[in-house]
DNA sequence: ATAGGTGCAAACAGTTTGCATGTAT
DNA sequence: ATACATGCAAACTGTTTGCACCTAT
């Protein structure tokens, strides 16, 4: 009857993911918690990342193009940006206050809406700025 | 010089898209075009679809956990509805006129935004409201 | 004739699974 | 002790590529 034991790997993959804070592929995920547990494998990142997607602790997020990458879950609604320089995936503040459902035929039932903005972060965007050139 | 030939695949390809006209998935477009020109390899299809996305005829989209679809581009800018009920993808006119920029952080720069919106379309939801029950 | 396209199979990337071993309880 | 977790490798799915052959121009 016992279930969700506590391993090092485990805790490692969890800590690898507050500690980066910013949606993750299961790669990412690997190579920081490898960090403290090396020898960690990819399957065991796969297989933690499916059960706590289950029980609600991580959240899906997939970018056009991109693999799947993931998210602690239960913050407030929220959207994305992602840097198409260094690929990395940020989380946006806010939710535009727009009337969705206005946009849809007559007859459609809006349940939820997602937003992915797309374009350069800080860091990218000031390294492509090189005075001129 | 010559480029892009015209061959009986290609139109077979082309036909298929125009004949469903929604988003579809690459296996969706060969099972379509197989009808009219059986023998068609999947490869094929795959290369002809990057070559109609690249010379900008075709568009990508992509739905969380589902596969890439493409469909006709050179529209006008719009998005994506997907019913999760049937599983269909529907094209939205309009793309709300919203300032998507200010909910970037500083620093980061926009360049493009896709918004996808969930629920029921029209007939799913008609199904689903049996008078009472 | 000849550059470009096609079919097929092998190669890949991302993710999942089978199995023997290891370990938290 | 024993059920559940891990590591590794094999299996799978979706997509791309190498190569010999075919075809539109």
């Amino acid at each position: 009857m016992s279930q969700d034991r506590k391993t090092k790997q485990r805790d490692a993959i969890l800590a690898a993911i507050e500690r980066l804070g910013r949606p993750l592929k299961a790669q990412e995920i690997l190579d920081e918690a490898s960090g403290e547990l090396p020898g960690l494998g990819l399957a065991t990142v796969y297989r933690n990342i499916r059960r706590l997607v289950e029980s609600g602790w991580l959240a899906e997020v997939e970018v056009m193009g991109e693999g799947k990458r993931y998210e602690r879950a239960g913050k407030h609604h929220h959207h994305h940006f992602h840097c198409q320089d260094c690929d990395r995936l940020f989380e946006l503040e806010d939710c535009p206050d727009v009337d969705f459902a206005s946009l849809l035929p007559e007859g459609f039932r809006l349940a939820a809406h997602e937003l992915v903005l797309t374009g350069s972060c800080a860091s990218c965007e000031r390294q492509s700025l090189p005075g001129q050139s």
